[in-house]
DNA sequence: TCTTGATGTGTACACTTGTTCACTAATGTG
DNA sequence: CACATTAGTGAACAAGTGTACACATCAAGA
């Protein structure tokens, strides 16, 4: 699995990888391959559950530095800019699955995102925020958050971790999304405005 | 190129299409391929190209019909959608190459985006909508739309074209996207708010 | 210490792949 | 018509591919 997320780092698209390669690049005979995965598909699947766990310490950190905060965004965003530069590899496979991919994955990618919006759902809930939106459209609003997030994975992922000048950008300008949507959701009259 | 986007149609990824492949499929001997193009990424830039006449077209469509109406985002989301169905392996390239393939499709489509993304901000500008933004807070505003709208592609293009139930749930939940953005475009303060 | 289960190895086979080259059929322009 | 350009063909080659099978290594528990 190592191995598969070190190619994908490399540019290679993850659908595009085969047994062969991956094993050489796992410094393995090929036919090891099989003790641990069925196919391609599998290692994909494999590869989708660990991400879930990924995700789940990036929250957990989120929770914890970001209650007495009152830039709950700005904090947020620097948050996950930071475990998507650390995990980078990871989260370009992820990139890669959102569209692509074989339909098992890419619905495990995007049940992952699922979850993780109704985990902030909560999270909103419990700070007492946008308490005048009802559930559906707290999830609709936290699912907006979720997306725009996302999509802003892939910009961070096509710019150098290095470059610091554009990783701010993308932080500043992917905040700003949030921003806006969350002034979209404080006026937002759950009624049909 | 038209087989191309068939195989694409059919599940698998561009990235993962070799020219063997692609010829077969387009019922030619695989060395015609190199009359045409030098290599895959050369035929998925030729498809980025015609990509954006398909945008250009969708987008002719969409200033025609929606001039008079009120319900401008939902008229608009349903262009989209309509659009999306009958260029499905198009779009499917498009939400393809958002993330993965060769640098150069990917920073093409990107590009596509962002002309889209102008063009929006000139159009909504001609309506004397939003009229209180900056330009930088108009431009931030309509990417943050085009954004949405691609990540509902991707939503789109994993149900079945004919489940009618599903497709306008996705209409429908893209629209309250939109709305909830353009509330928060709204009441937005360009001097910072 | 012997057994067992998990992991890795080496060889083999039948296909598929990208690319080359010289050749042929079709096309439209002078 | 003749001619030049464009598109398609068929054979060939070295390299890479997925997968099967029998065998080797090794750690852990009895």
């Amino acid at each position: 699995m190592g191995a598969a997320l070190a190619l994908v780092g490399k540019g290679r698209h993850f659908a595009s990888l085969g047994i062969r390669e991956v094993t050489r690049q796992a410094g393995v005979v090929p036919t090891s391959f099989y003790r641990h995965f069925r196919n391609m598909d599998d290692l994909g699947l494999q590869l989708v559950d660990e991400l879930g766990l990924v995700l789940r310490r990036m929250m957990r950190e989120a929770r914890a530095n970001v209650l007495q905060s009152d830039k709950l965004i700005e904090e947020s965003v620097g948050i996950f800019v930071a475990h998507a530069q650390t995990n980078r590899n990871f989260f370009m496979f992820m990139a890669q699955g959102l569209a692509g991919g074989s339909r098992a994955v890419q619905e495990g990618i995007r049940s992952e995102m699922r979850f993780f919006a109704s985990e902030l759902a909560n999270d909103l809930r419990r700070l007492r925020l946008m308490d005048h939106l009802s559930d559906e459209d707290m999830n609709l609003t936290c699912d907006l958050v979720v997306r725009t997030v996302a999509f802003s994975l892939t910009d961070l992922l096509s710019v150098s971790p290095d470059d610091d000048y554009q990783v701010a950008q993308i932080r500043k300008r992917t905040a700003r999304f949030l921003q806006m949507i969350f002034v979209g959701a404080g006026h937002w009259r759950s009624d049909g405005a």
